[in-house]
DNA sequence: GCATGGATTTGAACAACGTTCATGTGGGAG
DNA sequence: CTCCCACATGAACGTTGTTCAAATCCATGC
C-alpha cells in the first residue's frame, strides 16, 4: 500500500469518526444510523466496511478519543496538588464536570452496549484502567503502609462508587439534583471516604 | 368488558411476561425479540401489541417484577438487625448477591435504555425510589442528627457508590474479581463509609 | 502515454428487526 | 339465533446493519 493509499484511508477513517462524534454529541449513541454516518462523511455506505469493522468499532474509537479527553481533563485537574485529599476531591469534581460538560460522549462511553457476543476489545479496556492513576496515588498518599495490589482494588472500588454516583444522577434514576448541588455532594463523600481511610491517630503503620 | 376476557387478557400478559423473563435471564435483555416472545407465549406476533405498549414495555415490566425480588431480598437481609453498621453491610451484601446471582435480569433492570425518546414511567421510578429504604434507615441510626432531606441525599449518594461498586465490577470494566473478594471489599467500602460518617467521639450532637 | 492488474469504492440487495393494519373470529347482549 | 364489537392474526411495511458483485481508481511497467 503506498503512502497516498494509506491517507486516503486514514483521511476516511477521520471523517467517519469526525461525523459520528458530532451525531453521538447531538442525539446519543443509540441514535446512531451507519447511513447518516456515511452520509455527513461523504462516502457511500459499505466504506464503512472499509474504514472499520463495524459500527461498534466506529463507537468504540470515538469512546477511545473521549477517554483521552477525559484523561488529560482529570490530570490537568489533579496535577501539581500535594495534598491527597484535594488531589482526590479534584479529580472526582473533575470527572463529573466532564460528565456534565460532555453528556451524550460520556454515556457511549460507559453505558453504550455493543450487540450481543462482543466484548470490548483488550487494547481499550487497558486505556480505561488507566483512569485508575489519578486515584492510586492519592491513596498511596493517604496510606503509604498498603501495598500494590491493595492500592489498586481499593482504587477500582473508589472509582466504581465515584462513576456510581455521578451515573446515577446523569440518568435521572431518582429524583434530580442541581448540578452544583451534586458537586458539594461529591466532595463531601470524598471526604468520608478520606476520614475512614487514613490511618488512625496515634495508631502506628503496623 | 367481561370478567372472563380480563381473565383472557391478563393470562396473555402473563405468558408474555414469562416467556420474556426467561429469554432475558438465558440470552440478556438486548436479545430480546418480539417473534421468539411470541412465539414462547403461543400467540401471535400483533398480539404483543394488545397486551403492552410495545416490546420495551414488556421490558419494563419484567424489570418490576425483578425489583420486586431484590426488595424482598434486602428486606430479609437487613430485617432485625439493630446495629446501623450491620443492617448497612447487609443490604449492600444482599444488593450484590442479587446481582450476581441473577446477572441478566439485574443487568435489564439497570443497564437496559429505552427505544430513544421514551423516559421511564413514573410509576416505575417510583418503585425504584423505594429501594433507599434499606439506607436511609440504618444511616439515620448513624446520625440521629441528620434531617429528612440529608438522609435521602445520603441514601442515594451512598446507593449509587454501592451500585457502581457492583456494576463496575459485573462489567468487567477494569481486571476481574472473584465472587468472595468483591463480597469482602464491599463489605470493608461500607465500614469505611461508616467510619467517616458517625458523629465524632466527643464532639456533641448540635 | 497507455495498458494492466490488484486494491478500493460503490450502492443495490439481503436478512432481521419492531410495528402496523386490514381481515378473521369468538363470545356476550338483545 | 343474530348481531356486533373487541380481540387475535399474520402478511406487509419501513428501517436497520451488513454483504458482495461490479465499477472505479491508481501505481506500476513498458
Amino acid at each position: 500500500m503506498t503512502e497516498k493509499q494509506i491517507d486516503r484511508r486514514g483521511a476516511l477513517r477521520e471523517r467517519i469518526l469526525a461525523a459520528a462524534e458530532a451525531r453521538i454529541v447531538s442525539s446519543g449513541a443509540s441514535a446512531l444510523r451507519a447511513r447518516d454516518v456515511m452520509a455527513d462523511a461523504g462516502a457511500a455506505l459499505g466504506g464503512l466496511y472499509n474504514a472499520f469493522e463495524d459500527l461498534d468499532d466506529v463507537v468504540i474509537h470515538v469512546n477511545s478519543r473521549t477517554l483521552g479527553r477525559l484523561q488529560a481533563a482529570l490530570t490537568r485537574a489533579s496535577q501539581g496538588l500535594e495534598n491527597p485529599t484535594e488531589a482526590l476531591r479534584a479529580a472526582a469534581l473533575a470527572y463529573l464536570a466532564f460528565a456534565q460538560a460532555n453528556r451524550s460522549l460520556w454515556s457511549a462511553l460507559f453505558e453504550y452496549r455493543y450487540a450481543s457476543g462482543r466484548r470490548m476489545p483488550d487494547w481499550h479496556l487497558a486505556e480505561q484502567a488507566e483512569l485508575l492513576v489519578h486515584i492510586v496515588e492519592p491513596l498511596r498518599g493517604l496510606r503509604p503502609d498498603w501495598d500494590r495490589d491493595t492500592l489498586l482494588l481499593r482504587a477500582r472500588t473508589l472509582f466504581g462508587a465515584i462513576h456510581g454516583i455521578v451515573s446515577t444522577s446523569m440518568e435521572e434514576r431518582f429524583v434530580g439534583l442541581s448540578a452544583e448541588g451534586l458537586a458539594s455532594e461529591i466532595g463531601a463523600f470524598v471526604d468520608v471516604i478520606v476520614a475512614g481511610t487514613v490511618v488512625p491517630a496515634g495508631r502506628p503503620i503496623s
